[in-house]
DNA sequence: CGGAATCCATTTGGATACTG
DNA sequence: CAGTATCCAAATGGATTCCG
């Protein structure tokens, strides 16, 4: 969608956000910090190499940051930049909004299932 | 990423919202109702079949309203339904937070361009 | 005018197995 | 523990051409 980002802000968003399991990572930094495999169980069933490479892409664009210890086990500790919090609002209207769209849900049939979780539980 | 929208409400959010052109149409349908040329015009450099599309998602979703009218030459016009309308502040907050995210641009080289156009304009 | 049809390249997410 | 390597299927965006 490189094309569509040069014309429109908000699409430069989208891009930075529309990845799969990438807004609930962030919903789960918002609340704290997280180690991966304990951000793992907390996202849902997301395989390794695919969280691993929308937190890599989060930290490209500047919303993570990614701790290493070196230390053995290996820990690395993921946590929001002062720029991934300014997107706590913005997490917090998409959630309910998409809690919503659950909820209201009487349409066509895309979208179903449930979680009454929102941001600031 | 069907796993991550049984999971949470803010996937189901991207979901709806994450494709290219997707939310360059909604704001400019915030604005006013459009008719299918005039929308492509306004959008960007998009192909009339990948629009068409978009709307036609947009339009599955509760989104947009397509309008017909049989005449000739034909005439459809796209306008937001009240779920669409809900999303007004969503897409103001997105395309702030793009925006100022471009202009912010001191990293390391995903987006770039600019266009200070905003939701209210 | 507002698409639909066809075809194609890339991107994306995912399953599985292995490693420092 | 926190990944990486390899491979794969599906979805996505796009170009071009044609139609009622």
């Amino acid at each position: 969608m490189a094309r569509a980002i040069e014309v429109c802000p908000v699409e430069v968003a989208i891009a930075v956000l529309g990845g799969a399991w990438k807004m609930t990572a962030v919903k789960q930094l918002i609340e704290r910090t997280h180690r991966f495999g304990e951000l793992r169980r907390a996202v849902g069933p997301v395989t390794p190499r695919v969280l691993t490479r929308q937190l890599r892409e989060l930290e490209t664009d500047g919303i993570v940051t990614r701790t290493v210890y070196a230390e053995v086990p290996p820990r690395v500790e993921y946590s929001l930049t002062e720029r991934g919090r300014t997107l706590e609002p913005i997490v917090a209207a998409l959630d309910a909004w998409g809690a919503d769209y659950l909820d209201a849900d009487g349409m066509t049939g895309r979208a179903s299932g449930s979680d009454p979780g929102a941001v600031g539980e």
